[in-house]
DNA sequence: ACCTATTAATAACG
DNA sequence: TCGTTATTAATAGGT
């Protein structure tokens, strides 16, 4: 588009490049803005000159863009369409994703959310559970001891099968108890170190 | 450059718009790189559609640009910040609410929700707390028992101050049980009864 | 910077 | 999306 046709490789004359440099930037920034106005996309353009003067255009907000730009080259990365969701989490990041990934994840996280919620439930239920049965065991011991318990008692004797029945898979009741109350103490729920996969449904 | 000349505005034809939109943009794309090539510059592109798919160009390393654009536009301090929408929230009938609307009662239902999980975690807790202190009451009356138990056992004597541990506060074993089958039966949570006020953040 | 001959981009259409 | 073409826009080289 000049009195001569380029080829395009590097100029070698800096004064010459220096030259070219400033019009085409200058065309180039022209278009990108063209771009963005008539299609309505979201344009951002950085150029650093050989000598490291930096320009930029930006249709709307360029951190912005660029967040959009990282979150999603980080879920194309990923070949399946499954977005990893500790990292997607901040509303400015979502922004960059596509109607079909944010219905994915959301999926996902509903999926994922409900067995959470689920696995919680059955662990505190099964904890509850546990200790009833604990409970029992001992109230029937108790009874039987009482049953036995004679008018004036003497010296003791060990019970060997009863002995330790707190302790006997390992979860006493103090660390049952630590655990429960870190978890209770926030307003938040989830404070546990109950760790689950994610996986897809 | 064309048989017209064309507005600089957004076009109006979705279809006529993604037609400009793919000439344009490979115009642009072409552009970034002859000017990278000629004049030995670093420039990276990035351009979001209106239906939000990525394209980019980079002469070198995209990461690599945008820190370095990252790092040049620290130093100039430039941070704006777009203003982030307020919105007044209520509603009795879905059907005759606006998008904002009901993205806000949404806002206001999840708080709710993240308040029944909390509180019903709570109860989940409290339940487990209580059955750990009968059980180490129980252990513990367990322990004297067997303490006074004599070798050789003879007839019964009631002792008063520990006749009734499990049944003291109306809360037995078996009424806990039952209630805690009920909801342990279902694979989904809260079949329970435990209701909460919504209240507005 | 400006000028302008020439090439490149592209709008409308098939 | 692709090809054609009339027309405009960009720009290389010179001043």
């Amino acid at each position: 588009m000049a009195r001569e046709r380029r080829e395009i490789r590097r100029i070698e004359s800096a004064a010459a490049r220096q030259v070219t440099f400033s019009k085409r930037r200058r065309g180039l920034f022209k278009k990108a803005e063209e771009l963005a106005v008539l299609c309505d996309a979201d344009v951002a353009l950085v150029v650093f000159s050989s000598t490291g003067k930096l320009s930029q255009f930006a249709s709307s907000n360029m951190n912005e863009i660029i967040d959009k730009y990282t979150t999603h080259s980080k879920n194309l990365g990923k070949t399946d369409k499954q977005p990893s969701i500790d990292l997607n989490m901040r509303g400015e990041e979502l922004e960059g994703l596509s109607v079909e990934e944010l219905q994915q994840m959301e999926k996902n996280l509903e999926a994922g959310l409900q067995r959470v919620l689920c696995t919680k439930d059955q662990q505190f239920m099964q904890e509850i559970s546990e200790l009833q049965r604990k409970g029992i065991q001992l109230a029937e011991e108790n009874m039987r001891l009482r049953d036995q318990m004679p008018q004036v008692p003497t010296a003791g004797l060990a019970v060997p099968d009863t002995e330790n029945v707190l302790t006997e898979d390992g979860q006493s009741s103090e660390s049952v108890m630590t655990a429960l109350n870190s978890g209770s103490s926030q307003d938040n729920d989830d404070g546990s170190d109950i760790s689950l996969k994610l996986g897809l449904p």
